[in-house]
DNA sequence: TCAAAGGTAGGAAAAATTTCGTACGAAACA
DNA sequence: TGTTTCGTACGAAATTTTTCCTACCTTTGA
């Protein structure tokens, strides 16, 4: 079954590792697979080829383009980041929070983690929202 | 190989499907399978033998405990709601937002999704913090 | 020129997760 | 009492995700 082909609208998610990938090409720009590679290999061992066949899943799922001109394909992400994380965050949003921001924040604002520099930002950044 | 018995201490993760089976007790309290059954039945469609077996895996991860003095066995979660939800909201953040909670702030604030009453009540939430 | 290095393609194995069939024991009740 | 209903246990199949082996092509440079 393939349920890309079923529902071409539908947001795909990606999985974890995917994820992971992104993330590179996030903060990189569009990449090689050996580039990628090398950045995953920074944090884990993953092997070549293992990154190269992620990254050839993705093109078929289109969470990347691939510009193949060269013989170096050069992956670049299909969606901008902004609208990836937002499409992540409400359905974390929605599963862990009932769909409400707010529940979030309070969870965030009781969390020890979050630090006072943390709490100061988002203040400011709400003064800022309000003029 | 068993990575729960080689590191007793680290914190489990819930898969999707265990997370689903969390939410339920979450909201429930203690509950037996045939109930948690039920209440995924309201979303999909799942046999009894499948929520039964997930909750034997929890059990065996200790995601849940299980009282089976009786013969309708009760599951009731290992970690209180807030623990777990801190935990895999820091995690949230880690992988997306860099662990900046200001970050995430700022993707849920330039979110249209995000709705005014959300940001009321995100404002009231932080007004009444500095009291 | 030819060997080495580095690239892609793709199948298939491995691992993780999810689902379900089946066996069987206890309880309910006609 | 016996049969139907409802429970657990557990193996195994199905599915999804991740990893890697192997084949083969291109580029590089000795």
């Amino acid at each position: 079954m393939n349920s890309e082909k079923e529902n071409p609208t539908r947001k795909i998610e990606p999985t974890k590792s995917e994820l992971e990938i992104l993330q590179v090409l996030w903060e990189h720009g569009p990449s090689t697979v050996r580039f990628v590679n090398d950045k995953l290999n920074d944090l884990r061992e993953v092997n070549y080829s293992s990154t190269l066949k992620l990254m050839q899943i993705m093109t078929d799922k289109q969470l990347v383009f691939r510009d193949e001109s060269s013989m170096k394909h050069i992956y670049r992400v299909a969606e901008e980041e902004k609208k990836t994380k937002d499409f992540l965050l409400e359905k974390f949003i929605d599963t862990m929070y009932n769909g409400s921001a707010s529940n979030l924040m309070m969870q965030l604002l009781g969390n020890k983690k979050t630090s006072k520099k943390d709490l100061e930002e988002i203040k400011n950044l709400l003064k800022n929202l309000e003029d």
